[in-house]
DNA sequence: ACGGGCGAGATTACACGTAGAATTGTGCAG
DNA sequence: CTGCACAATTCTACGTGTAATCTCGCCCGT
């Protein structure tokens, strides 16, 4: 039944907290998609759980933006309007940018390291046009910056919205003179990593999601929400 | 079974929502103080409610970050540790700093002369010391630079991560010195929002906020958690 | 006297019951 | 055939019951 983790302390889970965890895999990997009716009798059935830690879970997942609640209605998959993916990006476009600026007062030259090996790795993926390499190892550098800001309400914020618009963010292929730009700017963030050039690196990393934002919100201009509130 | 509690008044929300603000209020405005227990059968009276609602708004305010749930013992208010102020400042100064930049680009010339009969009342309050009619207004025009951003989810995570330092941040009162700072800084926040400068803007702000985070955290360095886990 | 263990009381986490709103199916009028 | 009204059904929101866990005072051994 219970899974106890050994280690220090308690480690017990609540019940409502591996479900929530649950749906948030099912709607991230998209087998829930999006404006999918919550049954609780089906999903009650599902988890082998009662209705109580079910619905505590649903509160908490709308509370964080994946599930819409309608009164008497129970709730549903929430659907990404463009309009608020373009709100998201921007906002993750911030954290970024915040990540990075702290990044240059916190990260160690090991990390930095770390990030130009990673770097150079997506370089070559990127002249043998290897998409499926490059992405990834995007992510990984992103994710190291983020780590090296020794922040982590920052972090989890951004783990939080990142995980909205996941399946959005990595559905969209750029150009390749965007992605040739792409490249440029990482090699120049690096450049201001080293240099610890906070400010400029904010600026260029908020720039070079801003980029991505386009990409993805072209590429997202027709899943619209048919039924807003 | 139960009928409608007074001050409850006409209710088309959830119950849960309710008793979620109502208690977000009771924390916000200290009545709640940190590492206060939360004791189930003396809010379901309070409130007049049955434990299942109480319960899912417990969840929702875990979530926020505004409790802690501590397993087999219920939850309590969350105590935040300095270092988790000096954390959540910087995530705020990120997003203003967002807000500044997108504000730049959606701004009204309306919007923007609102702001400056703002900060020329707020110069008049600072001329004359007088701090309890400087913060308001000092509020009001972050908040309307945030309104100007025109990013909801931008706003709506702002709106949460000030709640949660509410307290400490207006409890901190900075020297002379640096609220002379603070005002010249508005001046060039405002030339620069004119100019529509957005990455200086951005840039500006972040130092802006960043500054005030010192202020608070000196200020707080001695509320800590004791029993952190 | 002091520390460890035990048990009564208190409190929580979860399961389940109930009333009422929403949805759907059905029959009838136009 | 189509549109509307109404009833049966489904499903949610909230209330309450129950077993398990924690707290804390008390007893007993050393």
């Amino acid at each position: 039944m219970n899974k106890i983790e050994p280690g220090f302390g308690i480690n017990r889970r609540y019940l409502h907290d591996e479900v929530a965890d649950r749906m948030r895999a099912l709607i991230q990997s998209g087998e829930m998609a999006p404006c999918t009716r919550i049954n609780e009798g089906e999903l009650t059935e599902r988890f082998g759980i009662s209705r109580t830690p079910l619905r505590e879970a649903i509160k908490i997942l709308a509370t964080e933006g994946l599930l819409e609640l309608l009164p008497n209605r129970g709730a549903r998959v929430a659907s990404i309007s463009p309009r608020e993916i373009e709100e998201m990006m921007e906002v993750i476009a911030g954290l970024e940018a915040t990540a990075a600026d702290l990044a240059c007062l916190h990260i160690t030259e090991g990390e930095i390291a770390a990030i130009e090996a990673d770097h150079a790795e997506m370089v070559t993926a990127w002249k043998m046009g290897d998409a499926s390499a490059y992405y990834p190892l995007n992510r990984r550098i992103h994710e190291a910056v983020m780590t090296a800001s020794r922040n982590t309400i920052l972090a989890s914020l951004y783990l939080s919205l990142s995980g909205r618009i996941h399946r959005s963010r990595y559905s969209a292929h750029q150009t390749p003179e965007q992605w040739t730009r792409a490249v440029e700017e990482h090699e120049e963030m690096l450049r201001l990593l080293r240099a610890r050039e906070g400010a400029g690196l904010s600026a260029l990393m908020r720039a070079h999601i801003r980029s991505k934002k386009a990409v993805i919100a072209a590429s997202f201009a027709d899943v619209a929400d048919p039924a807003a509130a």
